[in-house]
Order: C-alpha cells, then structure tokens, then sequence
RNA sequence: GCCGGUGUGUCGGAAUGGCAGACGAGAUAGACUCAAAAUCUAUUAUCCGCAAGGGUGUGUGGGUUCAAGUCCCACCACCGGCACCA
C-alpha cells in the first residue's frame, strides 16, 4: 500500500469529528477514566513539539482505555490570561482577546492535525467570563472563609514588567517572565492563606500515587520541619522574645540571640536602644539588599548588637546578648533565635565574626574548628548530662519547657502565603470594592461576572498600578454594603489562579449553576491520571490541590485530592542536546515534521525517542526510523494469506500483545514500539500474515498511530472504526516457546548454547549439557565442583 | 550543605540477580540505478589471532553470590529540587 500520510490523515480526523467517538458520556455503565493533560499556554509562537510529547503519553493511554471498553474523559483548553498577551498588547496595540483567540485557534488547527482524540466539545478557556465567572467566585468564597487578608509587605517587584511577584515566579532573584533582576518594594498586597493548608497537603500525599521525584518536590516545598517554640524574657521589658528551634536539646549552649533587622521590638523599643543610629543604619543597608542577595549570597555574617535590650536564660537566669544580623529572616519561624554557636554553623560563624562564647553541650565534635552538629553525649547541661540520643534529649527539654510554661512545641512550613494580586489588565478582575466606609468589601455573587472592561491602553500605571486604574468607569461604583460610593479593586488575578481548578470544569464546562454539577463530578472526580511537566510539580499542583481541598472543605467537591496519580514527560531537546530556544535556533516546529513526515510519525517518534519520563536531543534521522516502520506497516495488507494464525509468528504475537499491554501502562512507550517493530522484522522475515493477525497488529499500534490503522483497518473490510475496535487480548499459555534456547556457563562465563524443551527436567538438561561438543571439550580433565541448573535460563558448571 | 535521580557501543536507548547492548539511528560493504535518493542484503563493543578460539568490557575501588549493569559499602561525575529555614 502506497503510504500517503497527508491525505490518509485527513480524511481520518474528519471522520472522527463527524462521527464524535472522542465525546466523554456524562452517563454510562462503563467504567470511567479520567486522564488529564496541563492545557496550553495559546502563545503566538504555536505549537512546540515539547505540547506533542506532553499530550501523546496520556493520548496513546486514553485511547488504549477506550478499546478497553471504558467511558474516558480526555479534555483540552486553554490558559490563555498572562502577560506574553498584554506585553504583545503594549507594544502592538492589539488587544489581548483578538490575540487570544487568534492563537487559540492557531492551537487547535495543531492539535487536530497531531490526531489527538480530545473531547473538543468541552473545551475551556479561562479568559472566557463564564470560566472566570467561577473562579471569582472561588476568590469570594476563599474570602468568605477567612482564606483571603491584605497586608502591606515588602515585595518582590520586577521593574521591567512593573508587576509584583510571588516567591515563586522570582526564584533566584529574577523575574520569571523577563529574567530582569527583582527589587524589594513596599506595596498592598492580597494574600491566599495557602499556610492554612500547608499540613493538609502534605499529608494528602499519603492518599495519592504520584511519582516519587514528584512527591519530595512537594515535600520540600511545604517544608514542615517539627522543633520547639521557647519564650525568652526580657531584662527590665514585660515582652517576651519567641523563638523557635529544632534544637530544644541544646538550649543550654545559647550564649546569644539573634533577631531579624526587621523584628517588632526593635520599633517598640528604640527609645531604650542605646546605639539606635548604628541599627538604623544597618537596617537600611539590610533593605536595600533584595531577597537574592540576603539568602543567596552565603558569605560573612554581619549584623549589629543591640544595646539596651538583653535577653534572660529561662533556664540559668544568666543575661544574654541580642543581635540583629540578616542571616535571621522574619518571615520564618519567629524571626528570632536562639543561637547556639557550638552546635550550628551559621551561629558558629557569627560567634567567630564579634568574638562571642562558644559553649560545648555535645561532646563528640571539635568545636574549635567548626560547629557540631551530630550526636554525642551531652555535657554542661543541668538535667540533660549524659544523654546521648538528640531525640531523647528534645523531648526531655520540651517537657520541661512545657512544665514551667515557657515553651512548647511546635511546627514550621517554609511554604509562605500566596501573594495573589498582579498589577495588570490581561487577568481576572479582583471581585473586591474599597468603601470609605464599610472597608473592603466582597462583590456580591449575582454580580458576578465582574467582567474585564475594554480597555484602549494597556501600559501599566506609574508605580506600578494595574492598566484598570485609569479606567474610571471600571474603578467608580456603589458599595454592595452601604449604597455609597466607592471605587473597585484594580489588581487582576495571577495566571495560576484560572489554572488551580480548570479539571473540574471539564466535567461540566457549560454549567450555569456553579462550578460544576455535583454530580458529574461525583462520576468523574478525581482525575485518574495527570501528566504534565516536571516544571508545575510544585507551583501549579500545589496550588490547585490547595483550590480542590479548600472546595472539598466547603462541600463543592465530592473528594479530598484532585488527582489520583501524576507523572511527567521529559523534555525534548534540540540536537545539539540543549534546551530548544528561538535564540539558539533549534527549535523543531510540529507542523514541519507533519508536513514532512505525517503526524502518525510524529507521534510514534516522541514516543520511541527514548524513556518518556526523561529529556531526550531531537534526531531527524530517528524521525526517518519511524517513517520506515511505518511504511512497512501500511505494506503488511499486501503480504496477508489466508486467516487464522502463522505457525511461526503465533507465540510471537501473543508475547507482543502483552508486551505492549503491560508496557503502556507503565509510559514505556518507547519499548512497546520496540517490540512492534520487532514483530514486524520477524513478519517479513516469514514473508507472510494472515488476515487475523494484521487485525491484531493495527489494533495494537491504533493508539500511537491512529489515522494509519485506520485505514488499514477500513482496507480490511472492517465496519467500524479501529479506534472503537476492541483491544487484543493474549492467551498466556501462548506466550511461551515449546522450545528454548538457554546458555551454558562453566565458571560463570559463556561457553556455549543449548535448545532445550520447555520445562526440562533439571538432569535431562544436565546430560543435554554434557553432551554438547564445545561443553564437553572445556570439561575435559576438569572436575565438577557444583552443577546449577535454572529451568528455562541457564545452567553453570562450577569446576575444578 | 541537605534530599532525590542518573552514569551501558559512535548516538538515542534495552535488559523480573541468569547469554549485556533489544529496538532505532549512524557507519562500512554489496545488490538495484547512467547516477543519486529510496529500497533490499550483510557486517558493526573492544583487544589478541589467518582461523578455530580466547581475553577484556555497563563511571571508579571494594564486597556478597555458582552467577552482578542489576544487591551491599566507599568514592567520583553529571542532572534536578530545597537552602543563612533556625
């Protein structure tokens, strides 16, 4: 057969339009499967192949679950709000919805053409008003809840895009967007209590199959770590000083503290502060240092003593000295320490800097060279002499803390809130007004949509003010409460807020009443299965789990966690084995290689590249590979004799069927294809198949390959779709040779190869052995010290 | 620094403790062709040998075992996450 991609594949996509086999039934008695890939980004660029391989795993799964018989729900939409539309939008002046749906479009034409068997008839796009109708509306139940607070904090600011930024997207100290270098900026900002949470989704990772690379990213990310909260008094001051530590056991050892510059007591106090100009003057220097500098820049400690204020030992009553140094920051723990030179480095180094004591409690280390942190008997500590094991010795200072009512203990999460606001137009509007008199006030829910208004200009305000600012129409109204008049919140959401429940949606996109029908999602929820990259394991996946149990807590949602299982595709490369870039020019564009070579070969290429969990360089030639497979697939219909099944290949086929079962399941796609294209070797070997066989074979590869199986299938004879064909089954009984081929060792090396039935008797095989000329020339002369003999794998002689 | 992962031909990569290198690519030779491409056939870890055959080989060094890419110990390199986190 003449292997015509272009037009094969065509023809076969409007078939499956026509006839909407890819459409999820709301109601079934099949069993329901749920696999959900991360929807795009509609960029302007198009499509990446990198969207290829993301969406081919959980396509060739889905379409495999649909042989299988199962009601599958395999979604696609769009995340469209973000800056690449509104930064297009400033310098174009186009504005960000004509761009949107130009490329969202672009988006689809691509997805079609790669034959994915989405259900297009849900998709989603989060910047359409009856999408972000609910997510508002999630926001005014959040705040309802007590989820929602405002706080002026200094934050982190990219002057490029005049936008505030989470920690998150200024990781290293650059802007995620624009990599410009991020300052520290005084500025409102709105709050998600996402800390509230913080023990429950780490818990919740007890509940759910995700991968274990995954699973520790997320572990580290929330970053609870369990110590001791302790109370310190104050010489002459009612205030206690809070710390925490994860070291209670070594209290005995403080022979400082050391607070945050931006601590509370500083202010409270400053008139007892004897060297208030010095502080000052280091607090200034501190604020100017951005959060990059102060926790990236490991290098001296510096920090300034605070003179009027001393801390008191609860345990010994000795007078301690207090320091601010910025190696403490306050948006951890308490934002005061206790420090315990001795036993910790960053203190050892301190000590060392301003010639403080350094006091031993663990015997074991040599703590005139550096702090130690290990185990160790313990000494110059009242009641804990002698104990040797730190957790003992924690629970012991814990309980004692606890009896005198100074200290207990406690958790801490490195995860901080969510800074939610941006300070742009192409988001979802804040559903908030600020009233003169009744303060922040919450938009009702009937008013909701709070739609975007039209807007000409999309330049940021000075200061960094959202476009919105200077839309008077938009920012005058009424207050819900009083009736007075008012003005709106200005900020848009951040682009993960339209992303942290987008999978509910899909169950019942078109819903009216609310998120979506509860019972639809009792049927589909959770998602069964998620890939996606490596790159939204922590930020994206915190954040809709965090969505998903904040509703479940609300009862909008019928479980805990969204999805039940989550894996990742690795990257795709360029050929010269970096990361594909427009500046580096090595970027594969889809469309090219659909062009050139079929979407069939496409898809069979990202899957056999390599193992799907990892980066793998882009390979034309490889791509080529694919092709040739291919080819000699759509050859097989010319070589079929007569039905049932090829002595020679029937074992053949059922081990490949199993092979291929098995190995999808796992994402070894690439290995599943192997074992086709071994098949394939060994039917132009024979020369011939039968019909019944070439059935299986198309069947077999229909979900990496579809519009080529089709019509093979379609040329067969066959009524149906083989996309709605049933998924070959195997008879294990057949996956095994009568006769097999095993090796013979003598001292554990290879000395030769013997057939052997299957299942031969241990002292058949033996003689077998023994018998054949090459083992029997080596055994010449030697003595046989031990004969191993494993059924079907191999026998070793051990001599002398 | 802490935690995870990986290390195999020329390349991408296979191998429930049991014949290392499946499958694909590339290369070499041959067939077809005026020629090239495509296709087909054969060879392709490495060293010694004319050959039969033998030695050595999965980052390094040890160990367990009849048998180790696979298990254990130590180390090296690379990748990823977290990070003055108290």
């Amino acid at each position: 057969m003449k292997y015509d991609f272009a037009s094969i594949e065509q023809k076969w996509q409007k078939k499956w339009e026509e006839q909407g086999i890819f459409h999820a039934q709301d109601k079934s008695d099949k069993k329901k499967f749920y696999a959900l890939v991360e929807f795009p980004y509609p960029s302007g660029a198009g499509m990446h192949v990198g969207h290829i391989k993301a969406y081919s795993g959980l396509e060739v799964i889905s379409r495999k679950r649909r042989m299988q018989g199962y009601n599958v729900l395999f979604p696609i939409g769009f995340d469209a709000f973000g800056l690449p539309a509104e930064n297009y939008a400033i310098k174009n002046g186009v504005h960000p919805r004509v761009t949107t749906d130009r490329n969202i479009k672009h988006f689809t034409e691509q997805l079609k053409r790669a034959g994915f068997s989405f259900d297009w008839s849900r998709v989603i796009d989060t910047t359409d008003e009856n999408y972000y109708h609910w997510t508002q509306w999630i926001f005014l139940k959040m705040f309802e809840n007590d989820l929602v607070f405002r706080d002026k904090a200094l934050v982190n600011y990219c002057p490029s895009c005049k936008v505030v930024l989470s920690n998150e997207d200024s990781q290293g100290g650059k802007c995620d967007i624009c990599h410009s270098d991020i300052i520290q900026k005084e500025k409102d900002v709105w709050y998600l209590r996402i800390t509230r949470y913080a023990d429950k989704l780490l818990k919740g990772l007890d509940e759910v199959d995700y991968l274990p690379n995954i699973r520790q990213q997320q572990e580290n990310w929330i970053g609870k770590s369990t110590g001791a909260f302790v109370n310190f008094a104050l010489d002459g001051i009612e205030d206690k000083l809070r710390i925490y530590t994860t070291r209670p056991d070594t209290l005995f050892g403080v022979t400082f503290m050391v607070i945050a510059p931006e601590h509370p007591i500083l202010s409270k106090y400053a008139d007892r502060i004897r060297n208030r100009a010095e502080l000052e003057a280091y607090q200034q220097q501190c604020q100017k240092k951005t959060e990059f500098e102060r926790t990236q820049l490991v290098k001296d400690k510096t920090g300034v003593r605070v003179e009027g204020i001393c801390a008191i030992h609860p345990l010994t009553g000795e007078k301690i000295p207090v320091f601010a140094a910025d190696y403490v920051m306050m948006g951890y723990g308490t934002g005061a320490i206790m420090a315990v030179p001795a036993h910790d480095q960053r203190d050892y180094d301190f000590a060392k800097v301003y010639g403080l004591e350094i006091r031993e409690v663990i015997s074991g280390g040599d703590i005139s060279a550096e702090a130690y942190t290990g185990d160790g008997p313990m000494v110059n500590s009242d009641f804990l002499n002698g104990i040797s094991t730190k957790k003992e010795a924690i629970s012991r200072m814990i309980g004692k803390l606890e009896q005198m009512g100074i200290g207990e203990e406690g958790v801490q999460f490195k995860m901080k809130d969510w800074a939610f606001n941006r300070q742009r137009y192409w988001g979802e509007p804040i559903p908030i007004v600020h009233c003169p008199h009744c303060g922040i006030v919450p938009v009702p829910y009937d008013q909701l949509p709070l739609k975007l208004p039209e807007v000409k200009e999309f330049e940021p305000g000075e200061g960094g003010e959202s476009p919105l600012a200077k839309i008077e129409s938009f920012v005058r109204c009424k207050c819900p409460r009083c009736g007075g008049n008012a003005r709106r919140e200005t900020d848009t959401m951040p682009q993960w807020a339209g992303s942290s429940w987008y999978f509910i949606r899909y169950v019942d996109p078109h819903c009216k009443t609310g998120i979506a029908d509860y019972d639809k999602m009792k049927y589909w929820l959770p998602v069964d299965w998620y890939n996606g990259g490596m790159e939204h394991v922590t930020r994206h996946m915190i954040y809709s789990r965090f969505w998903h149990k904040f509703l479940y807590d609300i009862g909008e949602v019928p479980c805990p966690e969204p999805y039940a299982k989550r894996t990742a595709q690795g990257l795709i490369l360029g050929a010269n084995g970096v990361k594909m870039s427009k500046s580096l020019g090595n970027v594969v564009d889809p469309n090219d290689v659909i062009d050139q070579y079929g979407a069939d070969t496409l898809r069979t290429y990202v899957l056999f590249m390599g193992d799907y969990a990892s980066a793998a360089p882009w390979s034309e030639d490889s791509v080529k590979g694919c092709k040739r497979f291919l080819e000699r697939v759509a050859d097989l219909p010319g070589i079929v004799r007569g039905t049932g099944s090829t002595p020679k290949l029937e074992s053949s086929f059922h081990k490949t069927i199993k092979k291929v079962s098995e190995d999808i399941e796992e994402m070894k796609f690439n290995t599943a294809i192997a074992a086709m294209m071994k098949l394939i070797n060994e039917i132009f070997e024979v020369g011939q198949l039968t019909r019944d066989e070439l059935s299986i074979f198309v069947r077999l590869l229909c979900p990496v390959a579809p519009h080529l199986c089709e019509e093979i299938w379609a040329g067969m004879g066959e009524k149906g779709l083989c996309s709605a064909a049933a998924w070959p089954e195997y008879d294990p009984a057949k996956t095994v040779d009568r006769e097999v081929e095993i090796a013979v060792q003598i001292n554990g090396k290879l000395r030769g190869t013997i057939k052997l039935p299957m299942d031969c008797e241990k002292d058949e095989a033996l003689r077998l052995a023994h018998a054949d000329e090459r083992i029997a020339a080596q055994l010449e002369g030697k003595t046989i010290v031990k004969e191993i003999v494993v059924p079907n794998k191999i026998i070793n002689l051990v001599v002398r």
